[in-house]
DNA sequence: TGCCAGGTATCTA
DNA sequence: TAGATACATGGC
């Protein structure tokens, strides 16, 4: 990896990193399309990324704020090359899909934000979830200028009632945003424990809260709590399952990296890759 | 207009 | 224990 300071921020020469396919894999939220690149919260901060023929540029970043914060989140310090050779080389599905989507980079998001937004997405289209979760961060969340807003603490959705969860038009997921906020707030629910706990006992941990099931609880510890194993199961990927690899397929074949293989099979399935 | 969406809880056999 | 059904909402 190369990384230049440019006229107004930070070009990045990397091998497997696109801003288009991080961006628009699923596995985040709250990037929108900005002219030639994209613009989003993370970490209560506003950044713009885009895609250049040199490489990716994230405008207004210092090199001091780069290796602080966002070297970590773009997961630009792991060797894409070695954990995609970890996977199945005759599976030549995956390999499709791994050659065609191999600018995904796994974002190390918020285990906070990644859990309460895979709860919003359930059985959900991701313009809607997008919506749902801009509607809340305006609401509830603080105001970085612009337009921007952070998105909201659990104490601050603790502190709230279904009434005031009504402009969301969450629907049945309301109860559930309330009871997992309170969980966090109250310490009844520690992300920094589960973090520190086994892949099995941390999905263990998170299926006992209400409103999180197998694929929500593997969403949040792939992309929020750093489980490169989890494997989330959705309609997309079912489909992978039974049109690719029959019943009785066992994602762990995938190898230690498992969930990362999944997401290059859910962007490619989907279609909308760039 | 009807199907479907990065599913889960609950009911029923 | 496994399969069926209800659930809110709106994108397409």
């Amino acid at each position: 990896m190369e990384i230049l300071q440019k006229n107004d921020g930070l070009l990045i020469r990397c091998d497997s990193f696109s801003a288009a396919q991080t961006f628009l894999c699923g596995q985040c939220f709250r990037f929108d399309r900005d002219g030639d690149g994209f613009v989003g919260v993370a970490n209560g901060r506003v950044i713009r990324v885009s895609d250049t023929d040199d490489g990716v540029f994230i405008h207004g970043m210092t090199a001091a704020d780069f290796d602080a914060y966002w070297r970590h989140y773009f997961d630009l310090d792991r060797d894409y090359a070695a954990l995609q050779a970890t996977f199945p080389q005759g599976d030549a599905h995956l390999m499709l899909a791994v050659r065609e989507c191999g600018g995904i980079r796994l974002l190390n998001q918020d285990p906070w934000e990644a859990l309460l937004s895979f709860i919003i997405s359930q059985n959900n289209n991701i313009p809607r979830i997008k919506g749902v979760i801009k509607n809340m961060c305006r609401l509830f969340g603080d105001s970085l200028g612009d337009g921007f807003y952070a998105f909201p603490t659990a104490e601050r959705l603790a502190g709230l009632t279904l009434t005031d969860l009504e402009p969301l038009r969450c629907g049945y997921r309301a109860p559930y945003i309330l009871e997992c906020a309170a969980d966090v707030a109250s310490g009844r629910l520690d992300l920094a424990g589960v973090r520190a706990m086994s892949y099995a006992d941390a999905k263990k941990r998170l299926l006992a809260v209400k409103g999180i099931g197998p694929k929500v609880a593997d969403c949040a510890l792939l992309f929020g709590f750093g489980f490169g194993q989890a494997f989330p199961v959705d309609t997309w990927v079912k489909k992978v399952m039974r049109d690719r690899y029959g019943d009785g397929f066992d994602p762990a074949s995938f190898g230690p990296y498992a969930g990362f293989a999944q997401q290059y099979l859910f962007y490619y399935e989907r279609g909308t890759r760039e």
